[in-house]
DNA sequence: CTCTCCTATTGGAACGTTCCAATAATCGTG
DNA sequence: CACGATTATTGGAACGTTCCAATAGGAGAG
């Protein structure tokens, strides 16, 4: 069928030098002579030579690839983050692999599962799905960095997240700030991000001596989750809606459109991320920004550490949030 | 530093059998007798046995994987496609190796060049920004099938595709028929998916003897293009914005906001593409929706069925587009 | 019993690299 | 002009799998 590919051997029977030198040569190694390599390199083109990276990293017994998981392709929150961490992944010469559970979180371990064959030499882990436990056996195996959850502690799992608990504290501070005491919060469900901004609400509240007028509705992380359950907020008092993300948030603005009520003049809403969309002036959401590329960034900075000490005691990289007010917040009417 | 993984071997000795049985019951074949089986199965749980997939890739001369590059993950087009794509790869049991070119269009074609030396068995590419040459070049090497664009004509390179030509038409036709004529082309720039949409738009605005009137500012494919020519089309006499696609044309409501006017009461934006986003309600995005996650269902099975037969002639699969009328579209003022 | 025929099992070669120890070639230096 | 010191080059082993031809161990048939 497939015509086969040339090999090193090809390569050196047509230089007329063995296949070790062949090795030396395409790793540019100083002790080749330069007329071998010029003979090499130009047997190598005519026969478009491409080295075999199975039998690469057989040999190296390592892959130099990284994998990484993210939740949901569908949130640019990911696309975000992994800008930072591609280009430190390929400034140290490594390739990625990305893989994304999609809906099913069965795939999710099938996935991780196909990583680990392909002989990752560190995992970088964005997704709120996995548990903690599962996280360690996976940690017990290779280097791991999860990112935007600081809620799993083991040996050798470094992490790099915000603190989710401050960050809604800011929303919420803005929001009495500005005059609302009628403050409900659009939840993201039962995963370690959901939790730790539920809570940073509630803290807020409680802080602002409005713990009686707090109220949760349960939501979840996609547009329409935040739609449902800020359809259901609006159904009692509520003069502001803090939305566990800014996708969610995009929901809850459309929630607000439909009940026939305006935003901000009758109803603020406040996102969490601060994904480049969101900034959009048509949209202009009101949110807490996360440095998402710099935590892309200081992911793949923890991975190489740990993949040179293996041993090292785990780590946790904690970036700031702030506030970003745009057009979705204003004093209550 | 890291403790060796077991390999075949040491499942072999624990289980007091040869490496040849071991590599049989893995791979669940039927000659293996239930007691062996069972041994082995045993002595590689407790071993936490993993097959190394660069071993087998080598010594099977096939990698089961297929590689994917997308433009930009930041578009959710991508994503979309990619979800049909990726359900119907793990149907095959393939693995996928997703790489995006980033910013830098130098590194496509280095991200294209790892996919190879990983020994992908196919190849699926979602980019505007490779030149025919270089597809040509790669479908010589491997099976490919191209997503989104038509453009392409070479020997064993099936394409997945809409036409764009006919689909901005139907966007044309939506507005005449609300009684616009000022109707501006937001374009996006010079690449396949931007001059046919271009194309499409002028023939439409010639078949309604309004070629008089057309008029294109040029734009890119991202929000920001969008709103910056936008800006620029709104400084003229324009009732309606025909915009290359629904990211742009997000950018370009923006755009019409800032410049004091509204959506869709003094100016109509319709996008193209169909990204779910585009349906929230506060978006509600007039938009030429195209089946995405089919087309990437459909491209891999283009894919495997070149695999299965790499000298078939190529086909070009054409989805159609369809227009879906949401809030950003009206009567002219 | 012996002979044939299965069925379960095995060792060795191969896949395309890298590494290593060993060799060949070149070079002063005493 | 022989000698170690360098430099360039080489063949073979190894990496962890799969495949293949070969072998052992019964079971049935005669």
């Amino acid at each position: 069928m497939r015509e086969p590919r040339p090999t090193i051997h090809d390569v050196a029977s047509r230089a007329g030098v063995s296949k070790s030198l062949v090795s030396l040569a395409m790793r540019g190694s100083p002790k080749v002579s330069d007329a071998s390599r010029e003979a090499i390199l130009a047997a190598a083109a005519e026969l478009g030579y491409r080295p075999n990276a199975a039998a690469r990293s057989l040999a190296d017994r390592r892959s130099r690839t990284v994998g990484i998981l993210v939740l949901d392709l569908h949130n640019p929150v990911f696309a975000e983050i992994l800008d930072g961490a591609q280009d430190e992944i390929r400034r140290h010469g490594y390739s990625t692999m990305l893989v994304s559970g999609g809906a099913d979180p069965v795939h999710e371990q099938a996935e991780i599962e196909k990583l680990l064959e392909f002989q990752v030499e560190g995992l970088i882990l964005v997704s709120h799905r996995l548990s903690a436990a599962q996280l360690r056996r996976i940690a017990r195996e290779v280097p791991t960095v999860v990112v935007t959850r600081r809620d799993v502690v083991g040996p050798r799992i470094d992490t790099v997240s915000n603190d989710d608990i401050a960050g809604e504290g800011l929303a919420v501070d803005h929001l009495v700030g500005l005059g609302h005491r009628q403050i409900v919060h659009v939840s993201g469900g039962d995963n370690p991000v959901g939790n730790d901004r539920r809570q940073g609400y509630l803290d807020a509240m409680t802080r602002h001596g409005l713990s009686s007028t707090a109220r949760v509705v349960d939501g979840g992380l996609t547009d329409a989750a935040g739609y449902a359950a800020a359809r259901r907020a609006l159904e009692g008092e509520a003069t502001a809606l803090v939305v566990v993300n800014d996708i969610a948030a995009l929901g809850a603005v459309a929630a607000v459109h439909d009940a026939g009520r305006r935003v901000p003049d009758d109803v603020s809403v406040v996102g969490y991320d601060g994904i480049s969309l969101g900034g959009l002036r048509s949209i202009g959401l009101t949110t807490v920004a996360q440095p998402l590329a710099s935590m892309g960034t200081l992911a793949a900075k923890r991975l190489f550490d740990r993949i040179e000490r293996p041993a090292a005691r785990a780590e946790h990289v904690s970036v700031d949030a702030s506030l970003v007010v745009r057009g979705t917040t204003a004093p209550p009417p």
